[in-house]
DNA sequence: CCGAAAAAGATAGTATTACTATCATAAAGA
DNA sequence: TCTTTATGATAGTAATACTATCTTTTTCGG
């Protein structure tokens, strides 16, 4: 069975709500498949708008520039992920069990049967990976983040960081150990795929390599006694 | 006594060298000031032309485009950045000193005499920050890689790999561990300043405590027993 | 010191990008 | 059915990202 959500979105982050229309889905869906398919650099909504079967006007009454579409997909992954996290840590007892499906969840190794907007997850992740931090790498992130731009992404690693607490409740630093987990799950991927040498895995290899690094640091941190 | 340096860059970064001549200076210089103030993204050939009193053209004779300048900047970083951890770690015996001075480094904690192309370090700092990861997440990442663009980051990266090996010969991932590290260092003291709930620092608190957290992150790794 | 070559300045021009504005039409809702 | 609302169609502007050309300096080898 597939199960049909929809998240609620910071009404900053768009022009018009795009869920609440076909067009408004559509810019989504093809917005991220040319993301994908031509990087975040080469997009323009000239592109989309030919692609859709609009034009380019219409694609502003959605989004202001393509910034903010931008920052709206990375943001709605991340409201996904912390869904997803929520609902599958649901009946977990042990904080090991939750770290465990953590890791899981941010390496794209859990599968599930939610269907968000039928937007391609596989292309969405791509995309979290290499366009992930670029909503908030600008000059204007202060201002962004008054707007409440990442709170969904804040909220992930809060809550990563109270399972880090669970389980260890004298480790000092779980915040940033989780935007540590969280950063490097996607930037580990990225090296594999295109920089080999940065990491200890090679392209070809099966991902569970870094699913095994970023245990070993999560589970060494938090394991490490006070002193050290 | 200050110590001038000139690095060797790879010539693909630019179309004509940049430090043979006044004007190719003053292009680094003014570029690294501009970034610094208005962002990557604002940055344009046109406005770094007036500031320095020359014209476009002229700045596309020494590079291609903006991107390609802006990864001159940050290569020219990170191969700086090798040369001080050669420099500073030349008679350093233990492994556990060279991993504190490597923290210490890439935290800009460490005040050295070395001058190089009379660039404001800590703007070169703060760029390296901000921008640092731009050169590599676009789509051309593998022409970039296989024309060594990133060979000094990469170089680094081994250098501090062979550090955490001497360390402790048994650690499985010391690149991963390496990268890591290269990256929190910036992301933290990013987050630290701007979105400070992904970290737990204050924005105006001494930067010791990131410090103290890669420090516990890597030297726990280190330690972990295999098993783990 | 002279002449050739290379670098820099000056100016112009093009294609694309990143928007904004306006008006007509189609759909939807009260 | 009337009225709002969304979309389509078209146009237009300012800025960006370049390329081309021609002239004037500067530099450097002989």
């Amino acid at each position: 069975m597939e199960l049909q959500l929809q998240v609620k979105m910071n009404p900053h982050l768009y022009v018009r709500d795009p869920e609440q229309s076909v067009l408004g889905r559509n810019i989504i869906r093809h917005s991220i498949a040319m993301i994908h398919k031509i990087g975040f650099e080469d997009f323009t909504f000239k592109k989309l708008a030919l692609e859709i079967g609009t034009t380019e006007a219409g694609i502003y009454r959605y989004f202001e520039n393509k910034h903010r579409l931008l920052t709206y997909i990375i943001t709605w992954f991340w409201t996904c992920l912390e869904y997803q996290l929520m609902y599958q840590t649901n009946n977990l007892k042990e904080p090991r069990e939750k770290i465990d499906l953590v890791i899981k969840l941010l390496t794209f190794q859990v599968t599930d049967e939610l269907v968000f907007q039928h937007v391609d997850k596989n292309q969405l992740y791509q995309i979290a990976i290499t366009e992930g931090s670029k909503p908030y790498l600008t000059k204007h992130v202060t201002e962004d983040n008054n707007n409440q731009l990442f709170k969904p992404y804040k909220d992930l690693c809060a809550r990563i960081a109270n399972i880090f607490t669970d389980y260890n409740a004298s480790y000092p630093y779980p915040r940033s150990l989780s935007s540590t987990l969280l950063e490097m799950a996607h930037y580990q991927y990225f090296f594999k795929t295109h920089l080999p040498s940065l990491t200890d895995f090679s392209r070809d290899e099966p991902d569970a390599g870094i699913n095994r690094f970023l245990s070993h640091l999560v589970y060494s941190s938090l394991n490490a006694t006070p002193a050290s």
